[in-house]
DNA sequence: GACTACGTCTGT
DNA sequence: ACAGACGTAGTC
C-alpha cells in the first residue's frame, strides 16, 4: 500500500496524470465506483474550493483520485463516496443555488447541510470560498460532471432566476408573511402602536389583514375605494395616507395621495383629483367600516375621515364609535395628552404616541412646528405611529420633549419643505426620503424594540434594508459602522437620500452606536438574534441605503472586520424574514470586495526574517510548493490555520446554533 | 506575466 | 500533526 502510494502521491502532476491514467485503467475493477467516485470527488473538490475552475483542477482531480490507486478508492473513496453521495446533490444544489442566487437562500443551508469538513472549512473559511465561488460560477457547470444532462445548464439559470425571484419575492414574501414589511407605513404604525398597549392585538389582526389587503390592494385597491385604499393602502404603502390624514387640505391630500398612493396607481390620482373629498368621503366610510374591525387602523382612517370627511356623517359616526373605544383604551393607557385631546381621534392617537419613548416626540416637534402636512407625514413615517400624535398634538410634542433628535429632525424638515414646496418634483424623492427617514427613526424605536413585539416588527421593517444592516449589525465595533457610514455617505447614488439621510444618519448613527452600546451589550450578552436584531436594525437604519449601497457597504464591513462570520450568523437569524437577510448577505458575499489574503502579523520572527532558509521543502520546491519558507511562515498564520482546523467544528456548531436560534 | 504568499485539500 | 501539492489572490 504505502510503497506504491508514496511515489504516486507526490509525483509531479504530470507524472500523476500519467501514472494515474495507467492506474485508473488498471484499477478499473472499481470503474463503477470510480466513475461516480471520480465524479463525486471531482465535484466535491471542485465544489469545495477549486470547483474545477481551471481545466487543471478538473483534470487533476480525477487523475488524483485514481492516482491514489484502488486503495484510495476503497478507503478514502468510500468515505468520500459517503460524503459525496450524501452531499453531492445537496452540496451541488446548494452551491449552485448560492452561486446562481448569489443572494439567496443557500447560505444557511449550505453550511448546515454541508456537514463535511470540507464544507465546514469552506463555510468557516468561506471567505475565500465565497470569492472563489463567484469566479467559479461559470465553471461549476463544466465541473458539474453530474450535470452532463442539460439540466445543469437549466439549473443554473433557474437558480439565478430563482434568486432574483427571491429578492423580489423575498421582499414580497416577507411582506406577505409579515405585513410590516409590506408597508412601511403599516410597520411604522405597528411600531408606534407597539408603544400603545391598546392596539397590539388589534394590530396583529390589522397587520394580517393589511398584509392581505396589500396583496389584494395592489391590484384591487385602486378600483375598490379610493378612500379605503388611500387610507389603508396609503398608510401601508407609505406615509401618503398619513399625509392626507394629517389634515392637509383636500388639495394636499389629493396630491399626497397621488404621491403616496403611487402604489395604488394613477387611478387614485384621477379619482382624487376629480372627486377629492367627496369620493374620499364616500369611499372612506366603507373603508372605515372594514377598518373598524381593525382597531388601530381605524383610528388613523377615522382621523383622516373626520378631517376630510366632515361631510360624511356616517363615516364620522362610525369613526366616532371607534374613536370612543379607542379613546377609552388610550386614555387608560395614557393620560398625557388626554386632557388636550379636543379632536378625539387625533389627540387620542397623540396620547398613544406619548407612550412612545421620548425619542419619538422630538421628531414630532419639528414636524409639528411646521403645520404642513409633509412634516407630519415625515414624522409619521419616521416614527411610524407618531404621526398621529405629532399631527394632532403639537403641544404634546412640545411638552414631551425636543431632545437630541433635533439634529435629525432639521434634516427632515429640509426634506419635507421641499416636499411641500415642490410637490411636483420630488414626490418620488419625497417618498424615498420619507422611507429613509422612517428607517432612521426606527432606530430609536429599536430601543423599545427590546420588547419582543417591537423587535419582531422592527425586524420586519428593516428586513428590506436588512442587507446592509446585517453586516453593520455584526458585532464589529463602532469603527466599522462609522466607516460604513462614511462609505455610504460617499455613495453618490444616494445623493438625494444621502443629503437628507446623511445628516440624520451620521447624527443618529453615532448616537445609535452609543445608544446601541447598551443594545450591543445585549447582543454580545445574548448572541441570540432577537436581541441582536435591534442593534442590527439600528445599523440597518444607518445603512438604509438601497440594495446597491448595501452591497458595497456590507462588503467593506465584512472584509475589514473579518467578522463576517459572526455577523453572518447573527444576521440571517436575526432577520426573521430570513429570505431577505440571507439574500442580502449572500449578495454581499459575492459582491464583496477582493479580500486580502490573510496578512501575516509582520511582528513575529518568521515574518521579520526576510531570507528563505533554502533548505525547507518550500524553498526547495518553491515552484511547485507555493508556500512560504517554513522559517518565514508567520506564527499567527500557523496558529490560525491550526486553530481554524481544530476549531472548525466549534465555530460551525456555533454558527449553526445561531442560525437555528435565529 | 512573474513572483510571492495564503488557503485548502490530500495523504501519511 | 505534518508534509506535499494545487489553486488562487495580491503585488510588482
Amino acid at each position: 500500500m504505502s510503497a506504491p502510494t508514496k511515489p504516486n502521491r507526490r509525483q509531479t502532476p504530470a507524472q500523476r496524470k500519467k501514472t494515474q491514467r495507467g492506474t485508473s485503467i488498471k484499477g478499473q475493477t472499481c470503474n463503477s465506483q470510480k466513475t461516480p467516485a471520480e465524479s463525486t470527488r471531482s465535484s466535491v473538490r471542485t465544489n469545495q474550493a477549486k470547483s474545477g475552475r481551471s481545466p487543471r483542477g478538473t483534470g487533476k482531480d480525477p487523475g488524483r483520485s485514481p492516482g491514489s490507486g484502488s486503495h484510495a478508492v476503497n478507503v478514502t473513496g468510500s468515505a468520500r463516496l459517503r460524503r459525496s453521495s450524501s452531499l453531492p446533490d445537496s452540496s451541488l444544489g446548494q452551491r449552485k443555488s448560492q452561486r446562481g442566487s448569489r443572494v439567496c437562500v443557500a447560505p444557511c443551508q449550505s453550511p448546515k447541510a454541508c456537514t463535511g469538513r470540507k464544507n465546514s472549512r469552506k463555510g468557516s473559511s468561506g471567505k475565500g470560498a465565497a470569492s472563489r465561488q463567484q469566479n467559479t460560477r461559470n465553471k461549476p457547470s463544466s465541473i458539474s460532471i453530474n450535470n452532463p444532462s442539460p439540466g445543469g445548464k437549466n439549473e443554473k439559470p433557474d437558480n439565478k432566476e430563482n434568486p432574483r425571484c427571491y429578492h423580489e419575492d423575498g421582499v414580497e414574501d416577507a411582506a406577505s408573511l409579515e405585513p410590516n414589511d409590506a408597508t412601511e407605513g403599516s410597520s411604522l404604525k405597528a411600531d408606534t402602536q407597539g408603544g400603545n398597549v391598546q392596539t397590539e392585538d388589534e394590530k396583529s389582526f390589522n397587520n394580517d389583514n393589511e398584509g392581505d389587503l396589500k396583496q389584494t390592494a395592489g391590484a384591487a385597491s385602486c378600483d375598490d375605494s379610493d378612500g379605503q385604499l388611500g387610507d389603508g393602502s396609503g398608510d401601508r404603502t407609505s406615509d401618503s395616507s398619513e399625509l392626507t390624514s394629517s389634515g392637509s387640505p383636500g388639495a394636499q391630500g389629493s396630491r399626497d395621495k397621488n404621491d403616496t398612493s403611487s402604489v395604488c396607481g394613477n387611478e387614485l390620482d384621477h379619482l382624487v383629483s376629480s372627486g377629492k373629498q367627496d369620493d374620499g368621503s364616500t369611499f372612506q366610510p366603507d373603508g372605515v367600516k372594514e377598518l373598524a374591525l381593525k382597531a388601530s387602523r381605524t383610528d388613523e382612517s377615522v382621523l383622516i375621515v373626520t378631517e376630510k370627511d366632515g361631510e360624511s356623517l356616517d363615516a364620522e359616526t362610525k369613526v366616532e364609535r371607534q374613536d370612543e373605544t379607542m379613546r377609552e383604551k388610550e386614555e387608560i393607557a395614557v393620560t398625557l395628552c388626554s386632557g388636550e385631546s379636543e379632536d378625539t381621534g387625533e389627540k387620542e392617537t397623540q396620547t398613544s404616541t406619548p407612550t412612545c419613548p421620548t425619542p419619538d416626540p422630538p421628531q414630532c416637534n419639528p414636524l409639528t412646528a411646521q403645520p404642513g402636512s409633509p412634516l407630519r407625514v415625515f414624522s409619521n413615517a419616521a416614527t411610524s405611529n407618531p404621526t398621529k400624535a405629532l399631527s394632532a398634538s403639537n403641544s404634546c410634542v412640545l411638552e414631551v420633549v425636543s431632545q437630541a433628535n433635533t439634529d435629525f429632525q432639521p434634516t427632515v424638515h429640509g426634506a419635507k419643505p421641499q416636499h411641500a414646496g415642490s410637490l411636483t418634483i420630488p414626490d418620488a424623492a419625497l417618498k424615498v426620503q420619507t422611507v429613509i427617514v422612517t428607517r432612521n427613526t426606527p432606530v430609536i424605536i429599536c430601543r423599545e424594540s427590546l420588547q419582543p413585539r417591537s423587535l419582531g416588527e422592527s425586524d420586519l421593517r428593516e428586513t428590506p434594508a436588512a442587507g446592509g444592516e446585517k453586516q453593520a449589525c455584526t458585532p464589529s465595533e463602532t469603527k466599522d459602522k462609522r466607516e460604513l457610514h462614511k462609505k455610504e455617505m460617499s455613495f453618490s447614488s444616494f445623493s438625494l437620500l444621502a443629503e437628507s439621510n446623511t445628516k440624520p444618519l451620521t447624527g443618529k448613527h453615532e448616537p445609535n452606536h452609543i445608544v446601541d452600546g447598551g443594545q450591543v451589550a445585549m447582543q454580545e450578552h445574548d448572541p441570540v438574534p432577537k436581541i441582536s436584531t435591534p442593534s442590527v436594525d439600528s445599523s440597518s437604519t444607518l445603512s438604509c441605503s438601497s440594495e446597491s449601497t448595501r452591497s458595497s457597504f456590507s462588503f467593506d464591513t465584512e472584509s475589514e472586520t473579518g467578522c463576517g462570520d459572526a455577523s453572518y450568523s447573527a444576521l440571517p437569524g436575526s432577520w426573521g424574514p430570513e429570505g431577505t437577510g440571507l439574500l442580502s448577505y449572500q449578495t454581499l458575499k459575492p459582491q464583496r470586495k477582493e479580500r486580502k489574503k490573510r496578512s501575516r502579523c509582520g511582528a513575529c520572527e518568521p515574518c521579520l526574517r526576510k531570507i528563505n532558509c533554502g533548505q525547507c521543502s518550500c524553498c526547495l520546491n518553491r515552484r511547485t510548493g507555493h508556500q512560504i519558507c517554513k522559517l518565514r511562515k508567520c506564527v499567527e498564520l500557523k496558529r490560525r490555520g491550526h486553530s481554524s482546523l481544530i476549531s472548525r467544528c466549534d465555530p460551525q456548531s456555533l454558527q449553526v446554533g445561531t442560525l437555528e436560534v435565529s
